[in-house]
Parts: structure tokens; C-alpha cells; sequence
DNA sequence: CTCTTACGGTAGCAACATGCAACCAAACAG
DNA sequence: CTGTTTGGTTGCATGTTGCTACCGTAAGAG
């Protein structure tokens, strides 16, 4: 048996995340829910993503509470939960950096704006608990045994 | 042909992220790599992973400007270029999202600490340009064509 | 100088995951 | 009743992952 290697055990949290939506297209689903998606035939068509992938894809998103389904006349629609709508972070910060380092200079490429204003959001900041800004060199990780 | 899809020409940065990053083990790379983690084997031993594909991560992540060889000795290291430097909010937003969502009450797990005070970081928040703060809900996308 | 060990990989499979296309049932549309 | 859209499932070919064995180099042990 070579199965996928699981992280799920682990104790470091990063692992645990990465375990349920590391994957291709989870996260570009949910993109795609913050963005207004709620049918499978929005993902689908939003992503270009074969059925059987995203079937298979939103059903793990369901099992893992990140999306719920909700009856919506005869059919019904997937809606992020509590814990889908936590990930809102992890999406703007993948977001930010790939607007910093995947698009050359002058290159278009779509944008997250605030409703109010219409302007971006300010760039993602790691602060201490005292409120200090903190880089990585300014922090470590304690594990646990 | 049915190679894994690529959205490396996707306008969308948060799709060009996931291409890069997207898969199992390269942000765990990367977050040993800001736990201090330089050689082939300190990622070997931390993370359990088979060889080939430690290498091929390893290449893949060379091959995108997230890390660096740089000459130790006979050998040579994996550092982080400042493109994978920036990946840290990445690893913090995952970080804490699965803090609060993977794991159960009381079940202990390692954590992030600034080294000043030995202090969890503060929760990541997203901010508008005029510093208010946003939640999903309060943005939306701009598509470009 | 020779033997052993650790390091940093590569090579060869077997099993699993992905992607395409075909198919199918339930709702609508007319 | 018939055609079309929606929301999937199933089969199959290929790609990717993971395990294990192997290999070349360098550093110590004797």
C-alpha cells in the first residue's frame, strides 16, 4: 500500500492544513465560493475542472466542514461554513504573493478590492502579540512532544 | 496527455500560487526551511518523506526562485530567497487556521512564538487601504480580461 | 592506505490519483 | 412527450507518489 502520505496525525498545524486543503483545487474552490460560487456547475465552469475531479473534491470539502451543502429548490448548493470562511486569510496571502511574484511586471491579472472603496487590500502582516511587526527571523516554533 | 493541469497562465494570483505551492509537501519545505532546516537530510529526517521526491520538491522549489543552493563546505545548502521569504504570512495564515480548526480542544500541538516574549502571534487580520478591517463579505474580485 | 559510515542523491517498480470522455438520472423548457 | 440543462458516476489511460535498492563522494577509524 503507497498511499498519499496523510499529515492528519501530525502535530504541527501547518501539516494539519496542508492535509485538507494542500491539495490542487481545493483552494481555488473555495476562492471560488468567496467569490459567489455556490453550484457545481459555477465551479466547474469557474475552474475548467473535470466532474469526477471536482465531485470527489467537494465532497472532501464537505466531510472536512469547509463547505455544507443547502437545499436550493430541487437541487442544492455548497456554502462555506464557519470553518470555510476561516480560510479567508490563507487565500488573501497566497493572493498577495502571487500578485508580488508570479505575474511579470505590467502583466494583468485579476484583483481583490474592498467593496467600500474599490481599492486593494492593505498587505498581509505577521504582528506579535504586543501588537510589534514580526518576520519569520523574529520568531520560532515551539513542538511538542 | 493527461498531465496534471497547470494554472501557471491563469490570471488569477491565487491560482499561480497554488501551481507553485499547491502541493503536499512544498510548503512544508518551506516551513522547515524558516525552522531552520538548510540540508537535504535536515528536511529528510523532519518530514519523513521519500528521497526522489524530496529532490524533486527540492529542484522544483530551486527551479521557482523560493529557494537557493549556496555552497557549505563539500556540500551545498537550501536557503530561502527572499521570494520564499514572503511565503511567511502563507505559513502563518495556515498555521493558525489549523490551530483553530484541527485540532481538538486540548489536544497539544506546536506552536509559533515570537522570541521576544515566548508569545503566540496575534491572529492575522486583513485590512482595507484605509485600515479598516475586512472580512470576506467586504470584497470582491476585479476580473481583468 | 584501506574500511566503514554518512550524506545526497538516482533508478526501478507498484499502487494510487488525475483527467478525459462516455454515460445516466432527475428537473425543467417547450 | 421530447429535448436540454444540471449534477453527477463510471471506465480507462496516463501521471504522480512512495517504497526500496543502489551509487558516488567525502569524512573518519584503524
Amino acid at each position: 500500500m503507497v498511499k498519499r502520505t496523510r499529515f492528519d496525525g501530525e502535530s504541527c498545524p501547518v501539516a494539519r492544513s496542508v492535509d485538507v486543503v494542500g491539495d490542487w483545487w481545493s483552494l481555488l474552490i473555495v476562492r471560488d465560493a468567496f467569490d459567489g460560487s455556490r453550484r457545481f456547475g459555477d465551479f466547474q465552469r469557474s475552474l475548467g475542472v473535470a466532474k469526477n475531479i471536482l465531485s470527489a473534491r467537494l465532497r472532501s470539502l464537505v466531510d472536512n466542514g469547509i463547505l455544507e451543502t443547502v437545499p436550493a429548490g430541487a437541487r442544492h448548493e455548497y456554502v462555506l461554513t464557519a470553518k470555510g470562511e476561516a480560510l479567508f486569510p490563507v487565500v488573501v496571502a497566497l493572493r498577495q504573493w502571487g500578485e508580488a511574484f508570479a505575474f511579470d511586471p505590467g502583466e494583468p491579472h485579476s484583483q481583490l478590492l474592498d467593496r467600500r472603496d474599490q481599492q486593494p487590500l492593505r498587505p498581509l502582516e505577521v504582528h506579535a502579540a504586543d501588537g510589534r511587526m514580526v518576520t519569520a527571523a523574529d520568531t520560532e516554533v515551539r513542538k511538542v512532544d
